[in-house]
DNA sequence: GCGCAGGTAGAGT
DNA sequence: ACTCTACCTGCG
């Protein structure tokens, strides 16, 4: 049954979980309020502005504190002390130092490897705002239609088999153009067993890489995605045009991964995080 | 109208 | 190996 689930979080913030654009089926409802569909699951959560230090979130579903404890902490990643990585910033690093703390409430989600896959696939050549629709409308025809607590209807991503069964170019009816028989090649090669992805689950980060870049339209920055925001490989390290901008503004010699090394991922978030937001986009 | 948005495959040097 | 370009679509 559903019920609310309070915590205490440091290092947590969920506008700008939403606003780092891991997640395309998170959403702002109202205010203070956000809404997320994953792994099939509907989540609302809210700030409790009634506390006095802003750390407090309040989590409401379906399947109350068991629900909260087995999936949504793992998926919020809640037992990480981001801080920690923060601190490993070197001082004299102003601009890296300036991103963590513009964007120290991020938290890298351990997201579907099926829907990272997909969602990365639609992401490319794409704008924000289009991605989440291109991704919606796939939802609405391909997933399953459920009824959340609030008596809205929301839509599950659809399964590799459901998208299988499409022609190459069907999916261009949800807008996604070009990309569409990326997508239905990849679900029939998933759909086949030709690639489990159980297997690449526990597979190391350049395993995983190398085993992601065999699908038709996964290059390496879309591949990198999916290792961080599914496989939580810290070290993946997505090069976008953002981030190569950025890097090669204040980094000329080159982005310090050594110094970061394991969790370079986190970093790139809190780059990618603050040149996003100060881009006009959103 | 035209360029571009979180790239990539395929063809051509 | 490296460089170049087509590719859907919608929005400024």
């Amino acid at each position: 049954m559903k019920s609310w689930v309070t915590r205490k979080i440091d290092n947590f913030d969920i506008r700008q979980i939403c606003e780092s654009g891991q997640c395309f089926r998170m959403r702002q409802k109202d205010e203070n309020r956000y809404s997320v569909i994953a792994s099939g699951c509907y989540l609302e959560i809210m700030r409790e502005e009634k506390s006095e230090n802003k750390r407090e979130w309040s989590f409401l579903c379906e399947g109350g504190e068991e629900e909260f404890e087995s999936f949504w902490k793992e998926y919020f990643d809640l037992e990480t002390n981001y801080a920690a990585y923060i601190a490993q910033i070197h001082p004299k690093d102003t601009y890296l130092r300036d991103a963590a703390e513009f964007g120290a409430g991020i938290r890298i989600l351990k997201q579907d490897l099926w829907e990272m896959i997909v969602s990365f696939l639609i992401s490319q050549q794409n704008n924000i705002v289009r991605i989440r629709r291109c991704i919606q409308n796939v939802c609405e025809k391909y997933g399953e239609a459920r009824t959340n607590f609030c008596g809205e209807l929301y839509y599950t991503f659809p399964t590799p088999e459901a998208l299988a069964e499409l022609e190459e170019d069907e999916l261009k009816v949800c807008n996604l153009g070009y990309r569409s028989k990326y997508v239905v090649r990849t679900a029939k090669s998933v759909a086949s067993g030709e690639t489990e992805l159980d297997r690449i689950y526990k597979m190391s980060y350049r395993e995983a890489r190398e085993e992601l870049l065999k699908f038709y339209g996964v290059g390496g920055k879309v591949a990198d995605c999916i290792c961080l925001f599914a496989l939580h490989q810290l070290q993946a390290f997505p090069v976008d045009t953002h981030i190569s901008q950025a890097l090669s503004a204040h980094y000329p010699r080159g982005f310090p991964k050594r110094r970061y090394k394991g969790f370079e991922g986190v970093m790139q978030q809190y780059i990618f995080y603050w040149e996003f937001s100060h881009s006009g986009q959103s």
